[in-house]
DNA sequence: AGCAATGGTAAGTAAGTACTTACTTTGGAC
DNA sequence: GTCCAAAGTAAGTACTTACTTACCATTGCT
């Protein structure tokens, strides 16, 4: 039960020592085994992953793969789990708690985006499970779904409703303010993630990421300094289909 | 090579004849287990598909399948390639041709939009088949990527450099902008064809996403007619970090 | 009618695949 | 030391997979 103290690093790289047979704890090993089907599912998907791989990776016989997982498809599941439960961390609500009281909307924003991009950032596994698992029509793709999207989009609306009413905010469906933020949001992660890992066409931080996506959500891109205010005061001037909703 | 004159339907949608055995020519039949094939590719992957599935799918054996393409991932490339060059038919440049010259911003944008949801909406196996083939690392998604996404990225961030020139928006790197209103129109398409093909969370036409969409991007959400404008003039009153970049 | 070309298949093969069984090793409690 | 539950394995099984081979059947042409 006991860590070894000479060995320096049992749990980081090296589960296998020299020259010596290693055993380890149930759980253990199932945890690794569980970890080595993440890294592998991730890359090449459930079909795509053979139970022999995930074995010889983990460095233990096919059968041990099998003892601890009764099902390839239990493991999956079992991933799919562990990594939406407990790894997550993602908590949308306490994280932008304060911002939400105090009615700062750049902060509400902006620290949800960075949130999500740091997050995407330090486990990319995950978002390629994720499709993995909506491509492939799993049903834990759908529970993410629904447990945490609809969250979001729940605790956002919500609260640009409330900035509607305080006259804040442009009179527009929320879902679709969410829906934009959140797109700029999982598309740059995606981008990172899966399109161009090499940033080759935009290499930014994701503090500045997150500062310019909700730049834009809140003001746009256009200069309305002094000459446009006044043509968007008059609105239906032009027959361009310029004006707002409402 | 005179058509049967007799047989009235050969190339219509009736493929078997009632009671007897049904013969197609050669590119017939290929395009035929082209597109049976994109259909099931589609929907379980490469690794979740096999030829026999196809090649019942197609009404014909597996040694057809393997006649037409010598081997599954050559019939995986033809699809792609398929997908990617000929039924494409989404041009960005000639699609907002006109309204670059014209500069007029709103319909640059709203009709890029509209063009890729529309586009995305007739044919959302186009989709599914792209992030299949990104996740599975396949180089066609690539060469999507190099060939189509960054001349999208090209064009617009080249207008949108313009229009700063212009004095009509506000100095912001180009490719933030693109990837967030590309963000918003990828991920929309994404909720529709793949997490929320019932909209529970946002049902909405295309139209009206695009013009919306557009809306937020060239001018926000903050309700800035009178008192924000005067605000956001005299800029760096706040600490809260609101002063925009230059 | 006869013939070559072509569309089509039944029945393979060898190499995987997920999953099992029968057996061996190991480490710690007594 | 010894004993035993649990960690671990080698070598399967039954089935599926991508891909072949050797053989038919329909067609259009002379």
């Amino acid at each position: 039960m006991s860590k070894q103290i000479s060995a320096p690093d049992v749990k980081l790289a090296a589960p296998v020592q020299p020259g010596g047979a290693t055993r380890m704890s149930a759980e253990d090993r199932k945890l690794q085994i569980l970890r080595i089907a993440v890294s592998l599912f991730s890359q090449r998907g459930f079909g795509g992953t053979t139970t022999r791989e995930i074995a010889n990776a983990a460095g233990v016989s096919e059968a041990m793969v099998f003892r601890h997982f009764a099902t390839k498809q239990e493991l999956y599941s079992a991933i799919l789990d562990h990594k939406a439960c407990s790894g997550d961390s993602m908590n949308p609500e306490q994280m932008v708690a304060e911002a939400l009281m105090q009615k700062n909307d750049r902060a509400v924003f902006e620290r949800l985006a960075l949130g999500a991009l740091d997050h995407h950032e330090c486990d990319p596994e995950f978002q390629r499970l994720l499709l993995h698992a909506a491509l492939e029509g799993h049903e834990l793709a759908e529970m993410f779904f629904e447990k945490f999207i609809r969250r979001v989009y729940e605790l956002l609306g919500g609260y640009i409703t409330e900035r509607q009413h305080d006259g804040a905010m442009v009179k527009i469906d929320p879902a679709i303010v969410v829906r934009s933020f959140i797109g700029m949001i999982i598309h740059h992660s995606l981008n990172n993630n899966l399109w161009d890992p090499n940033r080759r066409l935009l290499q930014i931080s994701n503090e500045d990421a997150a500062k310019h996506f909700t730049d834009i959500l809140l003001h746009g891109i256009s200069r309305d300094s002094e000459l446009t205010t006044k043509t968007r005061k008059a609105s239906k001037v032009s027959g361009n289909g310029l004006s707002r909703k409402s």
